[in-house]
DNA sequence: GCCGCGCCGGAAAGCCCTTGCCTTGCCGGG
DNA sequence: CCCGGCAAGGCAAGGGCTTTCCGGCGCGGC
């Protein structure tokens, strides 16, 4: 690779007039001198090394982001918007995948910290696990106290800045929806336990299904990956165990367009015999047939928010910054047959 | 942050020992200076500046992705299969989304080389545009000039290594599956023609009619965004022109979903009587109503291929493996009706 | 004619880390 | 007893870049 030694040699002037015309300095350089520099530039296809700058100057630019899985459409919507702001502020992304694994998290904190990025923000589910919390809150102060800024989406309690989605009220929402179609026979499918996504999300639908004098027995819940498999999976568990259920109720779009698929592979009617509520509104829901009636996340604001937030001025308190969501009716929930 | 030097004076040591304490070198220290370190480093969490790393070793060790988008689950596949491997291998991986846009694309070349990755891949289609092609190919061979390895997912005669899904065998198989079925009145939904992806799959699909005696006019393709709106609006236009269709091939199953969406809020049956074929075999398309029929591309071996390659050795000749493209017969392409 | 000032360019000091090479101190063998 | 050899640790030289500070030159003013 060549250096810039290599182009301030190549254009007879020192390293530091080379720099400076590189960089657009503030400080001037003579119009043959800095035509000269720029010809060796091109001519050799220099590139700075982005580490000796990093090195060079205090300022740090690039913005570490965890995420579960990119492909997961959940996600991709809400890097989407974590994308948007970075780009319109000309920060580059370095997106990590922890495969909802708590260790790789952990490792990624590092490993981000490490590459001096300028915040790191971490989106997804948080874990009902103290010791991980601890731990990761540590590895977040710790980077926190030299400068770092972190945005974190969909946590509690945790260090930095946060924005979250409002999974108990959609919950809520749900529930409510159910009531108002008649639903008593209800069985749900939902993602791991250990996530606090999960558990909030169930905390609502609890909530609401009691205002109408329901209970939800833990034995129709079914866990299983928060997944198009899981999903297909705990679906029939609880079909099979529950043959007289009326409405299903799937913790993520997910989990909701699989139970569909498993559905309609049985012959049973959608929402005729059984409705299926999902949960997010990824974009798929509204093209799967019947169109699936759902809980609106606002995903890619999530992300444009939590990225606001973590490129802007620290303020002094951690802010949290609660999302709305939203009942999206469509076709695949309909009133519980007589 | 703290740095190595803080480290070796807590410790009361050299950073010389400090350093190979931390990085395990192959060099005896005695184990109280070993264990002072150890202490130094979890009091003062250090973790070491991966720039500066970087500058004093040769070793390079990210690689840098560009893809057109993560979000799109085109990508998203590719990109679990890149990440599956540089994981393995122990890489962090840089990813960058082009948006389809040329110039992007050729500043992330730049972006990465001076973040000094070990290797750059390319996903996603190449562009009918012999200036910018040249020019990418520029800034790829002087990466490559310079020890770089390239990658490119689906593109030809680009510099570097590279990973072929069969597009064009692919668009041969949905043209036989039209003509067993005996559809005559075929529609295309395209994504934009300056896409080569584009070009290569109508290439297919023209000659396997060609085949049967059928041309595919011009004005039977519509070009439009390669993701669900785009296909919207494409089938709605073809549709209105075309009423006596009986066959929709989308491009992409994005656009083949949206189509099935349309077609259904119109009432029209499918596939009794308008069929529809999809290409790209996306997870979603199993679960839409009625599933998919469409061409099956290895998405997540795209993505294995090609990272293999790019972590390889580097070998003489550019190589280029082709993976095949497979009909995946669902429920919505039927018969022609009569 | 001289001084001083402003403008421009360069020398060099870092930024943080790794590592080749040297020093020191100790042991054992001759 | 001396010396060679080895183990263990430190010195210092980079790696590529930015930026401060300084010096030289040319010009204008007195």
């Amino acid at each position: 690779m060549a250096t810039l030694a290599d182009v301030a040699r190549r254009a007879g002037v020192s390293p530091a007039t080379a720099s400076r015309v590189i960089n657009g300095s503030s400080k001037p350089v003579a119009d043959e001198l800095r035509e000269r520099v720029l010809r060796a530039v091109a001519d050799l296809r220099y590139v700075p090394n982005a580490h000796a700058q990093l090195l060079a100057r205090p300022q740090r630019s690039v913005v570490g982001v965890i995420v579960h899985d990119v492909s997961d459409p959940y996600f991709a919507e809400v890097t989407r918007g974590l994308q948007q702001v970075a780009t319109e502020r000309g920060r580059l992304l370095i997106i990590c995948n922890s495969y909802r694994d708590p260790d790789r998290e952990l490792e990624y904190v590092e490993l981000l910290r490490g590459q001096q990025v300028a915040a790191i923000v971490l989106a997804g589910s948080g874990y009902h696990d103290a010791g991980f919390t601890s731990r990761l809150n540590e590895k977040l102060a710790a980077y926190g106290a030299t400068g770092g800024r972190v945005a974190v989406i969909g946590r509690h309690d945790h260090f930095g800045d946060a924005v979250m989605p409002a999974n108990v009220t959609g919950g809520e929402l749900i529930g409510g929806e159910l009531l108002r179609l008649g639903h008593r026979e209800i069985g749900v499918v939902a993602g791991p336990r250990v996530l606090t996504t999960v558990t909030d999300r169930l905390t609502g639908l609890r909530r609401a299904l009691a205002g109408g004098g329901l209970t939800l027995p833990e034995e129709r819940i079914r866990y299983a990956d928060f997944d198009r498999e899981g999903g297909a999976r705990a679906t029939a568990d609880l079909l099979d165990a529950f043959p007289g259920l009326t409405a299903i109720v799937a913790l993520n779009d997910s989990m909701a367009v699989s139970a569909l698929a498993l559905l309609r592979a049985r012959g049973t009617r959608v929402p005729g015999e059984v409705s299926v509520l999902g949960f997010d509104d990824m974009p798929i829901a509204a093209d799967v047939t019947p169109a699936l009636t759902t809980v609106r996340l606002p995903l890619v604001d999530l992300g444009v928010r939590a990225m606001t937030l973590a490129l802007g001025p620290a303020g002094g308190q951690p802010r949290v910054e609660t999302l709305p969501a939203e009942l999206v009716r469509r076709d695949s929930a309909g009133p519980a047959p007589a």
